[in-house]
RNA sequence: GCGGUAGUGGCGAAGUGGUUAACGCACCGGAUUGUGGCUCCGGCACGCGUGGGUUCGAUUCCCACCUACCGCCCCA
């Protein structure tokens, strides 16, 4: 093989493309009733903007991003996720500004980028949809954005859906939680896995949801951080516990969930399927959570947000897996079949004709048989199949053939080229 | 970054240190000169991921690299 995609990276081709057109356009649709306007970011930024808003709690600095110098020697980054682009924008834009409505809320979609060793639904290069809400620490923002994920991924057709919710308090909540989980974790220490060890001081929460059987013994009667909650963060998980209730949506509270970034508080969520493309297992679909320190972290005003992101192609995996029905056009409206040399210039205009009228139309580019063009118009789910050969020719008159009824009838060149419309909707009605 | 499995035509897949690399699908052509299905006949890898090495000889053995897949780390 001459060359190859790089690492990590995929071709979409036609077959799979109007999948990702669909998944896209319910996106649009949905995201349009709760107001969400799309943003456009750039697909790479400065180093600072994702090394700012990821903190230097794990490797992903070092490991994870998809980093370069350019030319000019500025320190790159592809974009490893939509969040901390929106946010620069929103700041350098001053989207804060009176003249916008608050909350801002905006979507978007695209390639992001991550240095990673490639496996079954992670690539280098993969997409996300995402939305953010900037403006309001309101616990309906959270409900409504939680329930809106909710509406989309049934709309994508998802059954078996799971919502999980959790919160992480404010700033001092979780100093406090992660003071008292290291006082909790060391007397174990030496029981601890090597990772787990490595966890406690460097991010010790990730211990929480560590795959190690004994790690997660011991876990088991760890404090939970629900219990170092102030007033003021109880009060905001109440609400929205009972907001996603007056609404009817179940729920999980998992005190354990966690997220490996800091910036994030209070609310945090996830949606889980069960999916047979993850062997039953539950697997995160969408997660997302309140960040209220991130824009402020970023240069900008002290700005709550809320957001979360969802993976386009595990999505399509589970969709895949779960035999959900896309709506498909592969009908072709018209093939035009050509025979012999002389037909190639009124096969050449009429072609064009119909597909001037509006309509999808195809034809034969290799001096085939009838019988082969024919073998292809059926092939192409073709409505109807237009004949020109010498005879034709003679009498300046087509034959149409409807391919579900097999019937055939002659029409004029000139009635084509001036109103194919009438010609195809008698034909196929 | 670490560990494991794999890589044969468009797709699926068999195979062996040695004269012509099975088979199936798809595709193309033909079976009364211009019509869709079925059936039948025929065609379709100068080559077995790439590059080295061992050997009289390698797709088959060895090494390196690339890529995919699985697990770990990480997970925004």
């Amino acid at each position: 093989m001459a060359y190859q995609r790089p690492k990590g990276t995929a071709d979409i081709l036609p077959g799979e493309s109007e999948k990702w057109q669909y998944v896209e356009q319910t996106a649009r649709d949905v995201f349009k009733a709760y107001q969400f306007k799309e943003i456009r970011t750039p697909m790479f930024e400065n180093f600072d903007v994702f090394s700012r808003s990821v903190g230097d709690t794990s490797d992903i600095v070092t490991k994870e991003m998809y980093d370069f110098f350019d030319k000019g020697d500025r320190h790159i980054v592809l974009r490893p996720e939509g969040t901390a682009g929106v946010v620069r924008a929103y700041v350098e834009n001053k989207l804060y500004g009176p003249e916008h409505q608050k909350p801002v809320k905006v979507y978007y979609m695209g390639p992001m980028f991550r240095y990673e060793r490639p496996q079954s639904g992670r690539m280098r290069e993969f997409h996300q949809l995402g939305v953010e809400a900037f403006g309001s620490e309101s616990p309906a923002i959270d409900v409504e954005t939680i329930a809106m994920a909710l509406q989309l991924l049934k709309q994508f057709g998802l059954k078996n859906l799971k919502l999980v919710i959790n919160t992480l308090g404010d700033l001092e909540t979780r100093q406090a939680y992660r003071q008292a989980l290291i006082d909790f974790l060391e007397p174990h220490f030496a029981e601890l896995s090597a990772d787990s060890k490595e966890r406690l001081h460097k991010n010790p929460l990730r211990v929480l949801d560590s795959k190690d059987k004994h790690d997660q013994e011991i876990v088991k009667d760890a404090p939970s951080i629900l219990d170092y909650l102030d007033e003021a963060s109880t009060a905001h998980f109440t609400t929205v516990k009972q907001m996603l209730e007056s609404l009817g949506i179940d729920y999980e509270i998992d005190a354990n969930m966690v997220r490996g970034l800091d910036y994030y508080n209070h609310t945090i969520f996830e949606i889980m399927s069960n999916s047979k493309a993850f062997g039953g297992n539950y697997m995160t679909v969408c997660a997302g959570g309140r960040y209220n320190g991130l824009v402020s972290e970023l240069g900008g005003p002290d700005a709550p947000g809320f957001g979360f992101g969802l993976g386009v192609e595990r999505l399509l995996l589970i969709m895949a897996a779960d035999e959900v029905p896309l709506p498909v056009d592969d009908q072709l409206d018209v093939y035009l079949v050509g025979i012999g040399a002389a037909a190639a210039p009124a096969t050449l205009k009429l072609i064009q004709a119909i597909r001037g009228a509006g309509f999808s139309a195809e034809r034969d580019y290799l001096d085939r048989k009838p019988k082969a063009q024919f073998k292809t118009a059926n092939r192409l789910n073709a409505k109807v199949v237009i004949t020109i050969g010498d005879s034709e020719l003679a009498a300046k008159a087509a034959n149409l053939k409807n391919m579900a009824t097999g019937e055939e009838t002659t029409v004029p060149f000139t009635k084509i080229e001036s109103d194919f419309k009438a010609i195809f909707k008698t034909a196929v009605k």
